[in-house]
DNA sequence: CGTGGATTTGAATCACCTCAAAGGTCGTGG
DNA sequence: CCACGACCTTTGAGGTGATTCAAATCCACG
């Protein structure tokens, strides 16, 4: 399995952009203005979708390019020297991928994608030159880095603290969170990522997660039919997840 | 106990300046020209040292500077809804905390001092002015961002598959390399944190610390002594960590 | 020198893991 | 359209590394 290497011209005509597009609220052109907006959809490269399995980019790749998934869904992992995988995150539709290269010249993790997954490509030199003239897009980088922070350490409290049942919520809460912000149901979706994917971002056995599922279910909490999840009881979740008591919904 | 309160007013003098302090290159001037440096120096404030248990700020507080240490430590942690903490990182000198508030209005930690600590304070309203016009001081702070992203997956892989030993053995092995790049012994070093702030930190009881220390003694890999600590052995200490094999020994 | 917190040690318990095996699901090709 | 195989998911039984609870010891500091 070999990095995909995202089509280098890139294909103009009847194109997507940025200005057209349904996600701009939620990705990066974010608080851009038209014309600014304009720019950065100029260095923007569309390649030809990657199919399941397929990888964007590998640890230890050069640092290239940031990328924004359009549609589909990715995985990213490290791997550890035992050559165990640790899944760090799971990326879907608006959301930006790669920006923790930006400590060194290369990719600290890998990208692979979970479905047939489309993406804009964002050179990083070009990215560079932009962010010298555009202080908005400057900074929704950095408050994109900023969450991607949050989302870590939220991740480093749940693998620390919580138990089996409450990181399952979590993550279901989670998911549930970022399809509603998208116009989705929260409460009806398919999990773009198998048991096992689930599990090792957890930091559980496949069996746990397979016996939650099987305990929400009984309990009425949720309904799952393979992938396809029904969220049946969502505040009970929110308090399982820890997530009723502080501040907002605002997880991711 | 309450946020501690930088004194406003700077007091100029015999200060201390970025352009001879000893720790300019690890620090946020890295790679900055005299000329740049002399500019950030400019809007760093430097207050009163604070005092071992004060907080620097307070999660929900409003994000107004990123701060370097200058001396001493500190941990930064979240608060679970529950009130349970999960320490998300330690300071030592030269590195910045509360980038994350990026994201957000709000720091989304919160920050104590570990001992006596003396701190640079960057109001990020005149960072944002500055970085608008030197793009090398942009691209350290992302580079510093990014860094911070690499380290918080690093501990998720530390706390989803690492058992009690290996998890400690990574730990003492991060504190050495970062003691070391600042010309301190790599092999003899004084924690400035509790064990049982490492046992939070490391997902892990504090009798679980306490049990792995007194092993790792028996075993001749270490001499502790209080917060003391002799590597005694660190070939198997690092290969221990999951260091030893893939790629360079550059942890944080 | 005494006191409260931190650290260490021991014994018992438990949540989750591992191992094993039985369903399910999906794509593929005959 | 169905049969096959590969992989994913679920369920059960038993084991274990780390936790919890309890208590002794050490240490810093007023």
């Amino acid at each position: 399995m070999k990095t995909n290497s995202i089509a280098h011209p890139p294909l103009r005509g009847n194109q997507p952009h940025c200005q057209t597009c349904s996600l701009n609220a939620l990705c990066l052109p974010l608080s851009l203005s038209d014309s600014d907006m304009e720019r950065l959809d100029d260095i923007i490269r569309r390649g030809r979708p990657i199919q399941k399995g397929q990888l964007l980019f590998q640890q230890g790749d050069e640092f290239q390019s940031v990328f924004a998934v359009r549609t589909g869904a990715l995985k990213t992992y490290t791997l550890a020297s035992n050559g165990e995988e640790q899944i760090t995150g799971f990326h879907l539709a608006s959301e930006l991928i790669g920006l923790a290269g930006y400590d060194g010249g290369n990719y600290p993790l890998t990208a692979k994608a979970l479905e047939t997954t489309t993406v804009c490509e964002i050179p990083v030199h070009q990215l560079e030159t932009l962010t010298d003239e555009l202080p908005d897009l400057r900074k929704q980088l950095m408050r994109t880095m900023g969450s991607e922070i949050r989302h870590d350490q939220n991740m480093m409290l749940l693998l620390s603290k919580k138990n089996a049942e409450e990181r399952v919520a979590s993550f279901l809460m989670d998911i549930s969170n970022r399809y509603a912000r998208r116009g989705f149901s929260a409460t009806h979706y398919r999990l773009p990522m198998s048991r096992v994917d689930i599990s090792n971002y957890l930091g559980l056995a496949v069996e746990t997660i397979s016996r939650v599922f099987t305990r929400f279910q009984k309990n009425g909490l949720i309904e799952t039919q393979g992938k396809e999840i029904i969220i049946a009881d969502m505040d009970q979740l929110l308090e399982m997840a820890g997530l009723i008591d502080h501040a907002e919904c605002e997880t991711e």
